[in-house]
DNA sequence: TGATGTCAAGAGCAGTGCTCTCGTTCTTGT
DNA sequence: ACAAGAACGAGAGCACTGCTCTTGACATCA
């Protein structure tokens, strides 16, 4: 009967959550190096091979984990940007700016999980893709939007751009669809890299000594990357 | 006598050296988290307990890598820069990210452990603040030589900068010495982030599919981000 | 009802960081 | 020159890890 499966399916739907609870807390305490499969089975009240019905192995746990964290804080990005007319363009940069920065303070460890160093060997599994582009996708967005409505400036640039180059920025500007020039698909990545090179700088303790960790400080920043970008 | 203490001195230090060697190599098959103490001793022919004559502790070994990785690219970044003319800010520039990225590209598990993921609960010690700063130190060389030589536009910004966040910069006005506009101390900031900011997301695999990581891109956007500051 | 599959539990294996103890060797103060 | 003591390598052992395999209880389906 479908209803009695279903009851056995929700049971264990709820039981990876709970699992998946348990190894975010654990992860956020002690790190990805320190999450214990056991210690994550004790918490849950099992017994540590019984999680294996779950989890075949603890790199599929860490994997879900990294997952739900791209799923979160795309989630996080796409939901401050969707709060903001679409026409005010540098308004939406900022809110997702923010809300990418606030979801990664929030959630420094999974954060590293999937902005920090990978581990050798590890190769992202295919489920890993869609989620991960989320945020990005809300970043083009804006930029496409701007385009649409002619609020950013695209001056093709000063300099050419080597024809080495433009063929290198094929699939980013597949991404953006339209007609876009070069220089600007060069500073939509410049500034994409800066938004998560600043929040790593901060978050990895990079910039104790020369900057403090403030909100005015980042809003500041990333208004100045906008207006590079041009917004 | 003075020699024979040196004896056992120099045959201590070449140990040291060893056990690191092998971490080293440890480091970069396996990543931080695999880094086996046991099996650095099985390769430097010690029994594991043997090595805590020579590191207290796994968290002590893995910070004399990082030390030694701070070091490293800072040295590397050290010879770019000397390479060049003084007087020739932006080759400067160019020289030393591309020694950096060349650095980090060959010594990837080292270049995650210093601006990768941080442990939870481990505090950097004194020791790694000194090596830590040489990088920047290189970069602030630049910007100096630029702006004393008059090389660097030094336009105050046509929008004038919150006091908070003036206040904020004062640190990193510390390090320039001289007199500087609020703005040139943020593109530096800017640029100093940008360059980790590339490295890290080229590295760690955040723009496969986007852009492939060519060194002509990077000279690229490398320019482009030292045109911003103003080179 | 009987067969099938799911589940939790337990034992066990090989590996880990780390501590302690034990002889041995080298260094140093007298 | 000799004894005190520091430094050293080896080994055993503890508590922990990821993971596998087997066992027995329960639920589901034919």
């Amino acid at each position: 009967m479908a209803t009695a499966t279903s009851v056995r399916a929700r049971v264990r739907a709820e039981l990876v959550d709970e699992i998946k609870s348990a190894a975010r807390r654990q992860l956020a305490s002690e790190g990805a190096s320190g999450l214990s499969l056991r210690a994550v089975a004790r918490e849950v009240g099992l017994v540590s091979s019984a999680v294996y019905r779950y989890f075949p192995s603890r790199d599929d746990l860490l994997t879900a984990l990294i997952i739900d964290a791209y799923n979160a804080v795309g989630l996080a990005a796409e939901a401050a940007d969707a709060s903001c007319r679409q026409s005010d363009i540098e308004k939406r940069w900022m809110a997702t700016c923010r809300a990418i920065r606030k979801w990664s303070a929030a959630n420094l460890q999974e954060y590293g999980l999937v902005y920090g160093t990978p581990v050798p060997e590890y190769r992202a599994p295919e489920d890993t893709i869609g989620p991960a582009t989320r945020v990005t996708a809300v970043l083009i967005g804006i930029i496409r939007d701007g385009l649409e409505l002619g609020l950013i400036a695209d001056h093709s640039g000063e300099e050419p751009i080597p024809r080495v180059i433009r063929a290198e920025l094929a699939p980013v500007r597949e991404f953006f669809g339209g007609t876009v020039s070069d220089d600007l698909l060069i500073r939509s990545l410049v500034a994409w890299t800066h938004l998560f090179g600043a929040i790593s700088f901060e978050l990895f303790g990079h910039r104790v000594g020369t900057v403090a960790s403030s909100d005015v400080f980042f809003d500041h920043e990333m208004r100045r990357i906008g207006h590079f970008v041009g917004f």
